[in-house]
Formats: C-alpha cells, structure tokens, sequence
RNA sequence: GGUCCCGUGGUGCAGUUUGGAGUGCACGCUGGCCUGUCAAGCCAGAGGUCGCGGGUUCAAAUCCCGUCGGGACCGCCA
C-alpha cells in the first residue's frame, strides 16, 4: 500500500478496487455526504485525500459531516446497476461494516467542495485547515511540493549545493522595505529579514562552494498583489566560472523539472529577446507571447507630417483584429482614459473599412487632420484590413512603448490558463533605468552588483545619453506575462565596483559602510561569477492555472497584511517592549 | 498615498436605482418518514446587530457622511 497503512488503516479511501473485493479492511478519514434510508440502511461517503469510499452502515449509526471515522469492513462488489462510474472506487463498497467515531465534528461554516471557490475568502482563510481539506487545495499543495522536490533534486544533480542563509542579518537601505526585528541583546538596535540572501549566496562564492542554490524565504515590507505577498519563496542560485548562458541553461534545466513535475509538456528551448526588443514589439519588459498584436512603428510615416499631436519622437500602432464591430464608442473612450492614466497625451483610433474602388480606409476623428499618403502608409505598415480596429500613441519612445504595452493586454490577453505556458529569456536590460534630472546620478534598473556589458564599458564615461545606452548582464525569465526572476553576471573587480559605486554617487565610506563585508571578501580572491532567482509561488500559480499566488500557500495574509486565522499582527504588552528597549509613539503620530 | 468594486440567517445570492413590517430563492443545519442511494427523495422547523457609527426622514438594508473588513489595480516591489 505504497507506506499509506499504518497501525489504524489497511488502506486509503481511495484504493479500493474490485481485485479486492472479499477482503477485509480498515479506513479512516472524514465524513462526507450520508444518504440515509430509514433505520436499516445509511450510505456513507468517507474521504481522505486519495478519495471517496462508499460505506454501507446501519442507519441508526448516528454519524455527521466532517466527523472522524474508521471504518472496519469488506470490500464487496455494488449490485447490478448501483456501480458509480464516476468514482475510481465505484464498482466496490463497504458492507458489514463496523464504524467508530474518531472526533465528532461542528458543520463546517462553508462547503467543502468547489462551491468553496465562491465563498469570501477571509471565511477560507479564517478556518484554512477546512479550506486545506479541499481537493483543490490539497491538489495545489501536493504539486507545489512536486515542483519543490523537482526543482531541489535538478540542482543537486547539477552540482549545485543547498546552503542556508541566516534570517536575522543587517539591514541595508536599498531596495525594498525591510521587515526589522529589534534585538534584545542590543538595544536600539535591529535585524532585518532578508529581501532575497544575495550578498551571502555570493560570499559563498568567494568561499569556494562554486555552485549554491537555495529555495529561500524572502521578505519584502511592500504592498500585497495577486501575485505579491510579504513572505515568498525563491529559487536562489549563484555559480562561480560561469557566465550568462551557464545561468540560462541551469534555470532552465531546473524550470523544465519542474514543470514535468507536474505533467507539463516539455518546455524544450527558451526563445530569448533583449530588453529593447521587448519593449518595442511588446511594450513591455515582460511580454505575454501567448498572442500576437505587436506594436508596429510608424514614427517615419509622420517625419513631415503637419498633424502636430504626431510630431513626436515615437509613434507605434496595434492592431486589434476584427475589433470594429465589437468595439463600442464608449468603450473607446474608456480606453482613451485608461491610456491618459497610464501616462498617454491621448489615443489616437481608427476604424478599418472596405474602401470603394477596393482596398480600406480609414475612419477616425483625426483622419481630417491627415494626409492620404499618411493614412495609406498606416494600414499598410498595419497590414489593416477590414473590420479592424487600429490604436496609435505618439510620445516619447519609452512612454509610446508603455501604453501600448498596456493597452496590448487589455485589448488581448488571455485568460490565467489559456494559451498553454510561453516561456521567454528577456537579456541585455538597461544598467541605468533613468538618470535623475536634478543631481545627473543614474539610478541602477539592477542591484549595484551587476556587471556592465563589456563593449559597453566605455560608455560609462559618457553622459545621460550614454549612460542610458549602457547594457547589463541582467537577465529576466518571464512566463505567460508574469516576471518569474531575474539574475545577473555580478561585478568581480574592484574598480568596475567603485566606478558604479561613483557614478550611483555612493561614496566609498558609505559604500563600506553599506556593502563593506562584501567588498573585503572581494580582496581575497573573488571567483567570477552569476546567479538568478525566481518566484517559487508565481511559477506553481501559473503552472497550476491559478491567478492569484494565495491558492498554491497554504497560510497566506490578506492584501492588508493580515492573518485571519492567527489574527497576526497584534499588539505586544509593554513588559515585552521594555525587554526589548521600545517604546510606542502615542496613536495617529 | 491614490482609484475602483464588494459587505443581507452558517454559505452563495436577489432585494438598494424609485425609503414603507427582515420579504424571497438555493445550499447547509435540526427533527420526522423512507431498505440501493451517490447533488438521494418527501414533510416540518429553527436560524438575522442587513459590517459598524452618526445623520436626513413620520419611516432607512435602501438616501447622505464617516469608519472597519475583503478584493482588483496605480504608486511601491534595487
């Protein structure tokens, strides 16, 4: 019985089948629907997570939902007409049987089956242990563990070493907000939960472990999202000799276990596109590929155009094919609001017609304002035809890209589980994501730690034009339009460090102050070296066609912050602060 | 910090637009009947701070203000 019995059962509910049936055995697990018949006959579904087993007990048996039992009885065959061909264990059932009452239960506050899926999720989550009963969920977590033991042994069999980093470390003020923990030992004085354990997965690899990985808690004091909540878990790796194609090919060793885990076809080559491509066909830096609609450039269509809202450095179109009809005025002017807020001047449509002497027009509340050469040029460079609905955003390059990147999902994407899983390497990100207008420090799009690209070195001498064009060795890996990780070849030499550390205006003293410990290590031999890191829970969630990441973790918070279950967080009594050198601020300070 | 949506017996919903008795539906629960059901069936019954507070009104689930809780998103998440 595959280690499933033990000193109480003989067999799990759902192993019954009719090569059994004379035997006698013994199952325990919880009550799920009963159909009573008078006082000689009651049938009982029992269940645990393997499944249903239909017992035959005496009526007067007085047993209720969700009650404990074990159930002593025979295997026998159903009589003609009563096998049940919708459960595994249909042709048999359990008759003579004998039933005890383990734990007697209340009526649970809320279905126990898919109904669930419509109830308030803070009545879930307040009796999760009922919510884990599920089959959905003990699905979602029986898989998430495959994927885990995939992933770990994928790393241990591609040398890599599990190494624990500790919880409690220094407090370092990039990045996200730290989660803190006061010290009693020291008061005044506080350690922080890791944001993600970087800068020890890479002291290992001055320590010569050539290859760690992790799957490692992280905690970031940011607010929640469908796909965000404080706590998560990565899967964290750093190897020493490699590059950024040793990178690649071991996370993608790792993520195609994983997803054979679970059944998954096989997720063979990754395509791969650098961050400039991305943005300009997809207007984002972490395109869904599940569907088309890219953007089209149409900037040199308007070089002497006499239309002034298209006298801008950049202008792209979609389009949304076979959109005309199905589009309303309303809804776009929806989304000419939607586009203002995403930071848009304005959204130019056109509606795509059957011209008379053959061909199409176009037919929008700006076409006045443009020639025939103009608009003959963007349904051809479109490739319009009719019924189609064309979108157009003129702005700056980077501001273009975003609203039609946006707008793109809006108007195209998919649902969380169509569209099969499309994998995609997004390389070569910007090292500077933007250089502050009043003191001209760039501001780094990666960790300080990232490695420039090497014909691109030079450029950092340069000013806000060049600094901007200056490529990393950063990489991402997106699935279906979520950001599963990123990860980067790290800076192994001194002066390439300092040279950021000057041009990010940190000083040397605060960058030791700071960063010292890694920066010492950095003087006794630092191999080079690479690493990245992903969202465990994002990937399962999506693996598992969940949208939301609260499905796949079994004891998540509310977007607020809050446990229903353990109502954390709450108050400490003042001895405990005392101990601990705190006092509180008086309320609404 | 901001925008939007939701809150009505244990659960899911209708009722709110246009104020008029806690009115209705499905599931669950309790009791009764029932010897082949599997969403069992039939009969009866219990169960309510309409999230909370204030206001308008002869009268508030319904209108107004505030507040709490939940969700989606923007900011934020190196």
């Amino acid at each position: 019985m595959s280690g499933s019995s033990t000193e109480m059962r003989t067999h799990m509910c759902g192993e019954p089948r009719a090569s059994e049936i004379g035997s006698t055995i013994t199952v325990c697990g919880w009550v799920g629907r009963r159909r009573e018949h008078g006082e000689h006959l009651a049938f009982v579904d029992l269940r645990d997570h393997t499944g249903l087993l239909q017992c035959v007990v005496d009526g007067s048996v007085d047993v209720r939902s969700e009650y404990v039992l074990s159930v002593t009885g025979t295997v026998s065959a159903r009589p003609d007409g009563t096998v049940n061909d919708k459960l595994p264990t249909g042709e048999v059932e359990l008759t003579d049987c004998t039933v005890e009452v383990l734990s007697v239960a209340e009526p649970p506050p809320f279905p126990l089956d898919e109904r669930a899926e419509e109830v308030d999720e803070t009545i879930r989550l307040r009796h999760r242990y009922l919510d884990l009963r599920r089959e959905t969920m003990q699905d979602n977590l029986r898989k998430r563990a495959r994927i885990s033991s995939a992933i770990r042994s994928s790393m241990d069999g591609q040398g890599f070493v599990e190494v624990e980093t500790p919880m409690l470390i220094a407090s370092t003020p990039e990045g996200a907000r730290d989660f803190v923990v006061p010290s009693r030992l020291h008061p005044g004085n506080f350690y922080a939960l890791p944001q993600s354990p970087q800068l020890f997965k890479q002291l290992c690899m001055v320590g010569g472990l050539d290859r760690y990985y992790q799957i490692a808690r992280c905690m970031r004091d940011e607010d929640l999202r469908a796909d965000r909540q404080f706590e998560f878990s990565q899967l964290d790796l750093e190897m020493s000799f490699a590059g950024q194609q040793d990178v690649l090919d071991s996370v993608t060793t790792a993520v195609g276990a994983a997803v054979a885990a679970v059944g998954g076809e096989p997720i063979g080559d990754i395509p791969r596109i650098t961050w400039r491509e991305a943005m300009d066909r997809y207007g984002s830096d972490k395109p869904d590929i599940r569907f088309d609609m890219e953007l089209v450039d149409l900037t040199e269509v308007f070089v002497d155009t006499g239309f002034n809202a298209f006298k801008a450095a950049s202008i792209k179109g979609i389009v949304h094919r076979g959109g005309s009809e199905s589009t309303s005025r309303n809804r776009l002017d929806d989304l000419t609001e939607s586009a203002k807020r995403w930071g848009a001047k304005g959204l130019v449509w056109m509606r795509v017609e059957e011209a008379d002497g053959g061909g199409v027009s176009l037919s929008s509340p700006i076409a006045k304002f443009l020639s025939e050469e103009e608009l003959a040029a963007i349904a051809d460079r479109l490739g319009a035809e009719a019924g189609d609905l064309c979108y157009l955003v003129a702005d700056d390059w980077h501001r273009t890209c975003h609203v039609l990147g946006l707008l793109r999902l809006e108007l195209g994407r998919p649902a969380v589980n169509e569209g099969g899983l499309r994998f995609l390497w997004v390389v070569d990100f910007p090292l500077f994501e933007d250089v502050d207008e009043t003191s001209g420090r760039p501001v780094p799009a990666h960790h300080p730690f990232t490695m420039p690209h090497d014909e691109d070195v030079a450029l950092l001498d340069g000013g806000p034009e060049e600094l901007l064009a200056v490529r990393s060795q950063a990489y991402d890996l997106v699935l279906n339009g979520w950001e599963l990780g990123s990860g980067s070849v790290r800076i192994h030499r001194a002066e390439v460090q300092s040279r950021i550390f000057d041009l990010l205006g940190i000083a040397p003293e605060e960058a030791n102050a700071k960063f010292g410990f890694l920066l010492e290590a950095f003087r006794y031999g630092a191999p080079p070296h690479a690493g990245f890191a992903f969202g465990l829970d994002r990937l399962v969630a999506l693996l598992l066609g969940a949208d939301n990441i609260r499905e796949v973790i079994a004891y998540p918070k509310t977007q607020s912050g809050g446990d229903p279950l353990t109502s954390a967080p709450g108050p400490i009594d003042r001895a405990h602060l005392e101990e601990l050198g705190l006092r509180l601020l008086p309320q609404g300070t």
